[in-house]
RNA sequence: GGCCCCGUAGCUCAGCGGAUAGAGCAGUAGCCUUCUAAGCUAUUGGUCGCAGGUUCGAUUCCUGCCGGGGUCGCCA
C-alpha cells in the first residue's frame, strides 16, 4: 500500500466533485507528499494553488473547501489549509499500522509499481569494444544500466537488457591478427608485438587455443584465409572475458547483439538506408567543417548524409566513409531501427562521457525509424577518479596497462562498488576513494545500510534466545497487536518505511537509480537512531522479555525494515547479509 | 568557436516547480554494567556561481554571462 498514491486518488475525487468541470489533465499535475517540515503534518498537497488559477478562484478558498471534504474521512484526523494554499494532513495512527502490515503481506512485492504497464523497454549498457576484458572505465556505465534495468522492472516495464557488440570495425582485425601473433608464439616461434597491435596478455591463451585446434595449419595460409577463422575465435573468446568481468558484478545481459550482422548484402544497413533514402530522409551534399577547429586532413568531398538536422541534432551526419564502406553511425541507425522492429518503443542508452556529443544523433536517428513512434533517453556517465586516501590513484599494473574492472572488484568487492557508483547522481563526476569503500563505518554508506540490514536479523536471533517461549513466525507476528506502535518513534519509523513506493515511482519515472540508493541510507539511519533510543528507554527496545505483545508489535517493525532494505538492496543489485562478518 | 555535463555549508554531495534549502565528513559538546559504540544525540556552518525572464511561487524551468570538465566529419 502506498499511502501518497492512496491519497492522491482520494484528493483527486474530492477536486471532482467540488469542480466537475476540471479536465483530467489539471488533476494529474498536483502532488501528495511530505511536508518539507514535519511539524506540517503527515501529508502535503499542492493541489488547490494548481487548479486555482484555471478555476479563477482564490487557491486558500479552494483549499479550505478541499480540506472541508476530509472531515468524515477516518483516517484523517486534521486537514488544514498553510501558507499560499497548502493543505496539510495528520493521519490517523490506524492508517500507518495499515501500511506496516501491508508492507509484511507484500514482502518482496513491497513497493513494486505498475508505471510501466508492462511495456517493454531496451535497456542498452556495457556496449564494451570486444578487443580485451573490461577497465574500470567502463565500471559506472555497467553499474548503473544494470540497476537501471532493475529498478524499471520492478516499475513494472518489461526490461530487455542489451549489448551491442562492436565486432564489425576494423579494430576486430587488429585484435585478431594480434592474436594470430601469439598462435605464432605458442608454435614456438619468438614474436615481438609491433605498434598499433593489441599488446595485452589475455591474448596469449587465444593463440594457444588456436595452436591447440588447428596446430600450424594456419601458419603459412593467406590472411584472407585465416583472418576470418581466428577473428571469430577471439571475439568469442573476448566476449567470455567480458562476460566473465560482468559476472563479478552480477551483471548479466538477455540479448548481446552483433553489429556484424547488420552488415553486408541485404543486411539491416542496406535495408534501413534504401528506406531513408524512399523518406526522403538521405541525400548527397557537402558538410561545412566543424566550427572553430578544422581538422588537418578535412577534405571537403560530397557524401552521403542523413538529415539528422531536422530531427534536432545540429548538422546532417555522414553515413558513408570515403572508401566506400558504413560509418559506425549509419550502422546504429539500422541497429535502432530494429530495435524498434523488435517491438521497442522505449529505449534507453547508458553512455560514457566521451559520447555526450553523439545524444542528439542517437535522438534523430530513433526519431526517424520510428516516424517519431518511439523514444530514446541516452544517460551518460561522467567520468570517475581512482582515489587513495584523498589523492588521485593509478594502480601498477605492469606494462602500464588500464587499470581493470576485476582489478578493482577483486579490491573491494561487488556490493561496495555497485553501492558506491550507485550512491551518486550518474551525470555528475565523481571520485572512487578506495580506503572509504573498505572502512566499515557510518563513512561508508554500504556499510551502514547492510549493517542495518543485518541488525534487523539480529534482533530476530536475540529475541528468540531471550524469549524461547515467544512465537516469531511471520504468521504468528501477522497478529500483533500493532495498536502498541503508537509512540512518535514508532510513527517516524513506519513514515520513512511508506515511503518506499512512491520513491521507486520517482526514481524509475526519472531513470534515477540514485535516489534508490539515497533513500536506502535515510531508512537505514533512521533504524539505527530507533535502535539508539532503546538504550535510554527500555520501553523503546525491539525486544522486551517481559512485554511479548509489545515486543510482537517491534518484530513486525523490525520485519517491515528489513523488507524494505532488502527490496531496495535487491533493486541495486547489492546484497542484504543477515549477518556481517 | 559549436555542442553536452557540472557549479548548493570548509570538504564530498542530496534536493521530486512550493512553506524557515538538507545529509555525511571535518569542528565543538555528550552517550559503552542493558537488543552489535561497526552505533547514537546535540550543535556550529549558506548572498543555492552572477544577471535577467516565465510563474501566485524558482536552488529547480528559459536566456545570457563567468568558472571547471568532456567532446567536435571519414574512431568505435
Amino acid at each position: 500500500m502506498d499511502v501518497f498514491a492512496e491519497f492522491t486518488a482520494r484528493v483527486a475525487a474530492a477536486l471532482r466533485s467540488l469542480y466537475p468541470e476540471l479536465p483530467e489533465d489539471l488533476l494529474a499535475r498536483f502532488v501528495v507528499e511530505p511536508p518539507r517540515d514535519p511539524a506540517h503534518g503527515d501529508l502535503s498537497t499542492n493541489a488547490a494553488m494548481i487548479v486555482a488559477k484555471p478555476l479563477g478562484r482564490n487557491p486558500r478558498e479552494v483549499a479550505s473547501a478541499i480540506a472541508q471534504k476530509f472531515a468524515g474521512d477516518s483516517d484523517v484526523a486534521s486537514a488544514e489549509v498553510a501558507g499560499p494554499g497548502f493543505i496539510n494532513f495528520r493521519l490517523n495512527a490506524p492508517i500507518w499500522f495499515d501500511v506496516l502490515a501491508s508492507i509484511l503481506r507484500e514482502g518482496d512485492d513491497y513497493g513494486r509499481a505498475d508505471i510501466g504497464r508492462g511495456e517493454a523497454v531496451n535497456v542498452e549498457y556495457v556496449s564494451a569494444n570486444p578487443t580485451g576484458p573490461m577497465h574500470v572505465g567502463h565500471t559506472r556505465g555497467a553499474v548503473f544500466g544494470d540497476a537501471l534495468a532493475s529498478l524499471l522492472q520492478f516499475a513494472g516495464y518489461a526490461v530487455t537488457r542489451e549489448y551491442y557488440i562492436n565486432d564489425a570495425g576494423s579494430q576486430v582485425d587488429t585484435l585478431a591478427r594480434s592474436a594470430f601473433l601469439r598462435y605464432r608464439e605458442a608454435l614456438g616461434e619468438v614474436v615481438e608485438i609491433p605498434r598499433g597491435f593489441y599488446p595485452g596478455e589475455y591474448l596469449i591463451p587465444v593463440g594457444k587455443a588456436l595452436a591447440e585446434e588447428f596446430a600450424g595449419s594456419l601458419r603459412w595460409k593467406d590472411e584472407a584465409e585465416w583472418l576470418p577463422v581466428v577473428k571469430e575465435r577471439t571475439l568469442a573468446a573476448m566476449m567470455d572475458l567480458i562476460k566473465a568481468d560482468l559476472a563479478q558484478l552480477n551483471i548479466h545481459h538477455d540479448v548481446f547483439f552483433s553489429e556484424k550482422t547488420l552488415h553486408g548484402e541485404g543486411g539491416d544497413i542496406e535495408t534501413t538506408l534504401a528506406w531513408l533514402r524512399d523518406e526522403g530522409m538521405i541525400y548527397e551534399g557537402r558538410l561545412e567543417p566543424p566550427k572553430g577547429k578544422t581538422p588537418d586532413d578535412w577534405e571537403d568531398r560530397e557524401q552521403t548524409l542523413f538529415r539528422a538536422s531536422q530531427y534536432g541534432d545540429d548538422v546532417d551526419r555522414p553515413l558513408v566513409k570515403s572508401d566506400g564502406s558504413y560509418t559506425y553511425f549509419a550502422a546504429d541507425i539500422a541497429y535502432h531501427r530494429n530495435k524498434f522492429l523488435r517491438g521497442f518503443r522505449h529505449m534507453i542508452n547508458v553512455l560514457g562521457a566521451d559520447h555526450s556529443g553523439y545524444i542528439k544523433r542517437l535522438e534523430a536517428a530513433v526519431n526517424a525509424v520510428s516516424l517519431g513512434a518511439a523514444e530514446i533517453d541516452v544517460r551518460i556517465c561522467q567520468l570517475v577518479r581512482l582515489m587513495k586516501n584523498g589523492e588521485p590513484f593509478k594502480m601498477s599494473k605492469r606494462s602500464g596497462d588500464l587499470v581493470l574492472l576485476s582489478d578493482v572488484v577483486e579490491e573491494v568487492g561487488s556490493d561496495a562498488t555497485r553501492f558506491m557508483l550507485l550512491y551518486r547522481r550518474n551525470d555528475a563526476a565523481m571520485d572512487f576513494d578506495f580506503a572509504l569503500v573498505k572502512e566499515q563505518t557510518r563513512d561508508n554508506p554500504v556499510f551502514y545500510v547492510q549493517y542495518a540490514h543485518a541488525r534487523t536479523h539480529s534482533v530476530f536471533r536475540n529475541a528468540a534466545q531471550d524469549m524461547p517461549d515467544l512465537d516469531i513466525s511471520p504468521a504468528a507476528l501477522a497478529r500483533a497487536d500493532l495498536t502498541l506502535l503508537s509512540t512518535p518513534a514508532d510513527l517516524e519509523l513506519i513514515r520513512i518505511l511508506a515511503q518506499w513506493p512512491r520513491t521507486v515511482v520517482a526514481a524509475a519515472l526519472a531513470h534515477e537509480p540514485h535516489r534508490i540508493a539515497f533513500y536506502l541510507y535515510e531508512a537505514a539511519a533512521a533504524f539505527h537512531a530507533f535502535w539508539a533510543k532503546g538504550k535510554e528507554e527500555s520501553s523503546l527496545r525491539f525486544v522486551n522479555a517481559d512485554r511479548p505483545s509489545l515486543t510482537e508489535a517491534r518484530l513486525m517493525l523490525v520485519a517491515a525494515v528489513r523488507q524494505v532494505l532488502s527490496n531496495g538492496l535487491r533493486v541495486l543489485g547489492v546484497s542484504a547479509p543477515e549477518e556481517l562478518s
